[in-house]
DNA sequence: GAATTGTCTTGAATTACTCAAAACAAATGC
DNA sequence: GCATTTGTTTTGAGTAATTCAAGACAATTC
């Protein structure tokens, strides 16, 4: 299947932005291949994404590529700067495309969305320990661990559910 | 081999720990188990401990341990929050007794050691993001990033090695 | 002291990830 | 343009940390 170039109105976007993929790859000084800019695109639809949710956006357009190779890009983006990988505990390793600014995260202890939080108090918030303890401190990564707004509607249904069980049965 | 009762100094005061672990556990409402007490002992020895580590000091005393065991008293104790459990990125998940009390961490990025720090601004720090997004925040996990002071030390002789040599061989 | 409940041992499986060698493709120099 | 160099991807295997499951066993309860 081929596709004319302008064939509709998201072309010329569509083009814009893979330059841009290309550009960022590029001037972190690594190669441009397909799978490079298959993640990237994938990751910018698709922030805070496991290594596997990534390869099945990437696969889908680019079917032989491999779940090392998202692997190997992920790594070598991580380690250009181009993004950033968090572990919330219990979590594979997340990646996103947002990088350079110190933010933070906010996790849901029930569905494991994630979001993007910026910092917490003032400009460098908790970079500063009570008692640094004699370290170098170089970064400070926090992670708020909640409810998002949908699981509390659910499980405020699911406890009134419950309820009224509990008064139907006796 | 048998252990003749209060027979050195030091044995009044394990006894007295021994029963303090037996409380702990009693009213957690968990078993009392010779492996309980054994990785409770293990883990007040050595904070910030991971399964494996906890093993070995575990089987020293124990031998018929099994690293499953481990995991399970790990599990049921984290679950009764009688331990928390901490999951530095790229570390294997890491245990200690210091519950309920919102501290935080310091972790090195080069020897990995991890020392507790109090949280970082007033009482209750980071717990209040600049945006919730509409979560219910329940916690704040801090980790601060850095070397510590020993790997500083190291690290910057090591710099002055690396520069004596580039000086010696022109 | 027997019954009940929960825990531990043994063995296998799973998840997330890494390593290595050969095939291949992108950038570089001619 | 085409060959070379360098870096990337594929394929296949391996590892670390952790979990699952069944039966044996031990701690509490009655």
């Amino acid at each position: 299947m081929t596709m004319t170039d302008s064939s509709n109105d998201h072309a010329g976007l569509r083009q814009a932005e893979a330059e841009s993929f290309e550009g960022s790859i590029r001037s972190a000084g690594l190669k441009v291949t397909a799978p490079r800019l298959a993640v990237l695109r994938a990751l910018t639809d698709m922030p805070h994404s496991n290594a596997d949710a990534l390869f099945g956006a990437v696969r889908a357009g680019l079917p032989g590529t491999s779940l090392q190779a998202v692997y190997g890009v992920l790594g070598s983006f991580t380690t250009a700067g181009l993004v950033r990988r968090i572990e919330p505990a219990g979590s594979p390793a997340l990646f996103e495309r947002r990088v350079g600014d110190n933010h933070h995260h906010i996790v849901c202890t029930r569905c494991n969305v994630v979001h993007d939080v910026d910092c917490a108090v003032g400009h460098a918030p908790c970079l500063t320990p009570s008692d640094a303890l004699g370290f170098d401190v170089r970064a400070a990564e926090v992670i708020y661990w909640g409810l998002c707004a949908q699981c509390q509607l659910d499980t405020a249904s699911q406890l009134d559910t419950a309820s009224q069980l509990d008064t139907a049965t006796p």
